[in-house]
RNA sequence: CGGGAUGUAGCGCAGUGGCUAGCGCGCCUCGUUCGGGACGAGGAGGCCGCGGGUUCGACUCCCGCCAUCCCGACCA
């Protein structure tokens, strides 16, 4: 008997853990706060960052790569952006066994870097835009970890583009913000509320955050990407300016922006149930699975049966290693190997024996709803294909449903904190605000909820409305919930 | 940084001031099985977290340390 997951229900937490340790994405490494990101972890990965590459390419960025090592004196250059980062910054203080003369901070985020080499590269408007993506990791000294969603060492990519002009940069911050949410929903079957934070929870050196936020199963938010609109604020800390048509000189406008391989956390919480993994057949590094189910006296048959599908299936899906599995291992019995498979997330199971063979035949199994379906072994391809199609569709819209019947809207802060109160509350809240940010410390004081985001065309809902909170006019209809 | 818990085989755990430290799962070999986590037989695998103390004798009692996990305040 191998082991078994914790129910979602019993203990949301174990729950998570379990599928991370369980479905080999993760584990833990000997430093605490990190994790070793394994094969079928990282397989996910570059899922991810294979669409998401070809999504910046299309929109006219190139990669490059900045260091890790950054002076420490750098991050001093922007205030909010050192008083931001300081309390979770690594610094490197020794190298060659010699104390060093100044200290080097391992990059938390790449803006300084990255600005003390544009001011190099800028000097003309005719330099501009320039769009340049990085895939990296970075270190974060946080107090509390957790398997992928937070951990001290992360894989991200951040985008970092220069400007010529505010509206051109903030209209690049939402461009990427439009990316991040097509991801989020046409590849990780994952709806997301998009809109801007409220000056609390934004970024440190920015003039605005942009987030997606999504909702999780036990109901809480969590922010899977965000877009920053930084003004000239870099510009001017790091003297980067430009020549314009006219001979004028101004400093340029800038924009960041970056997802992290906490996506892979979204995932989980977004679609997972009590038997494993369930991935978007879009994400999905292997899409298919087939199991025969042999004897010893019939194995050649059978497995000769399963090879005839298993080559239909990579010429319909493709022949990427792994992207469809042929499970001949006789050491397992099919059992162990159904639960297996969906222990790992793949989201379509072809199980043949010996009377699927006698009536040329097999059988489906959907991983997000366990449905079984018999077709005809000439259909296997088409219909498998539907169902990859079909899946990718259904855990969209299940988890739509599911936000749906977790948004509401608070009308009073007696209402409001209904909404939060217990264990079992949460979910996404709409509630007028006045825009103070003392309320808004005091509510989360009192409720663990914070604002995600304030979406876009909330300011115009607003008008006329009481904050619920102070009882002033309220300038915003914010968004609410528990985060992660 | 506070609170809680745990360190014994790869994983999950039990255990007694004493003699050869156990159980389940996993692993290896052989055989029988194989349509929802099969079964039998045999086998490999241990600085009982680290350091000190008490004792004739410590995995066990005492002190200290370290580590990890979980929960809260800070955060993609």
């Amino acid at each position: 008997m191998a082991e078994k997951i914790t129910p979602r229900s019993t203990n949301y937490s174990d729950w998570y853990i379990d599928i991370v340790t369980q479905a080999k994405l993760a584990d833990y490494s000997p430093v605490k706060g990190s994790m070793v990101i394994r094969p079928r972890g990282y397989a996910l990965w570059e899922k991810i960052q294979g669409t998401l590459d070809k999504m910046f390419k299309d929109t006219g960025h190139t990669n490059a790569y900045f260091p890790l090592l950054i002076p420490e004196s750098f991050l001093h250059k922007e205030a909010e952006h050192v008083e931001g980062f300081a309390p979770e910054l690594a610094v490197v203080t020794h190298g060659g066994g010699a104390k060093l003369d100044e200290p080097l901070v391992i990059r938390p985020t790449s803006e300084t870097i990255i600005w003390s080499m544009y001011k190099k590269w800028i000097q003309s408007y005719r330099d501009l835009p320039l769009l340049i993506n990085q895939w990296a990791n970075v270190v974060r000294w946080e107090k509390r970890t957790r398997l992928f969603l937070r951990t001290t060492e992360f894989l991200w990519q951040e985008g970092h583009t220069a400007h010529g002009s505010s509206e051109e940069a903030v209209e690049e911050t939402l461009r990427m913000l439009e990316v991040y949410r097509t991801f989020a929903e046409e590849y990780m079957a994952m709806p997301v509320l998009t809109g801007v934070k409220s000056e609390s929870e934004k970024f440190a050196g920015a003039v605005n955050t942009y987030a997606i936020e999504a909702l999780m199963q036990d109901k809480r938010a969590l922010q899977a990407g965000t877009s920053h609109f930084l003004g000239q604020n870099f510009a001017k800390a790091f003297d980067v300016t430009f020549q314009t048509k006219d001979g004028t000189l101004d400093h340029v406008w800038a924009t960041s922006w970056g997802v992290s391989t906490r996506l892979i956390g979204a995932l989980i919480m977004a679609h997972s149930d009590d038997n494993g993994l369930v991935l978007p057949p879009k994400l999905a590094p292997t899409q298919a699975v087939i199991v025969p189910i042999f004897k010893t006296q019939n194995k050649a048959e059978v497995l000769t049966y399963a090879d005839g599908i298993y080559q239909a299936l990579r010429q319909e899906l493709g022949t990427d290693f792994n992207r469809v599995v042929l499970d001949d291992d006789d050491s397992n019995s099919p059992g162990w190997k159904f639960a297996e498979w969906e222990m790992v997330g793949v989201p379509v199971r072809i199980e043949l024996g010996p009377r699927d063979m006698e009536n040329q035949k097999a059988v489906l199994v959907r991983r997000d709803t366990r449905e079984k379906e018999i077709v005809e072994v000439s259909q296997v391809p088409k219909r498998v294909r539907e169902l990859l199609e079909d899946i990718q569709t259904n855990l969209y819209n299940r988890a739509l449903e599911f936000r749906k019947a977790n948004t509401f809207e608070a009308n009073s802060y007696e209402e409001f904190r209904e909404f939060f109160a217990g264990d079992g509350g949460g979910g996404f809240v709409l509630a007028p605000w006045s825009g103070d940010a003392k309320a808004e410390a005091r509510v989360k004081e009192e409720t663990k909820a914070t604002i995600r985001v304030l979406p876009f065309g909330n300011e115009e809902k607003a008008q006329g409305r009481t904050c619920i909170f102070t009882g002033e006019p309220a300038k915003f209809m914010a968004i609410f919930a528990k985060a992660y």
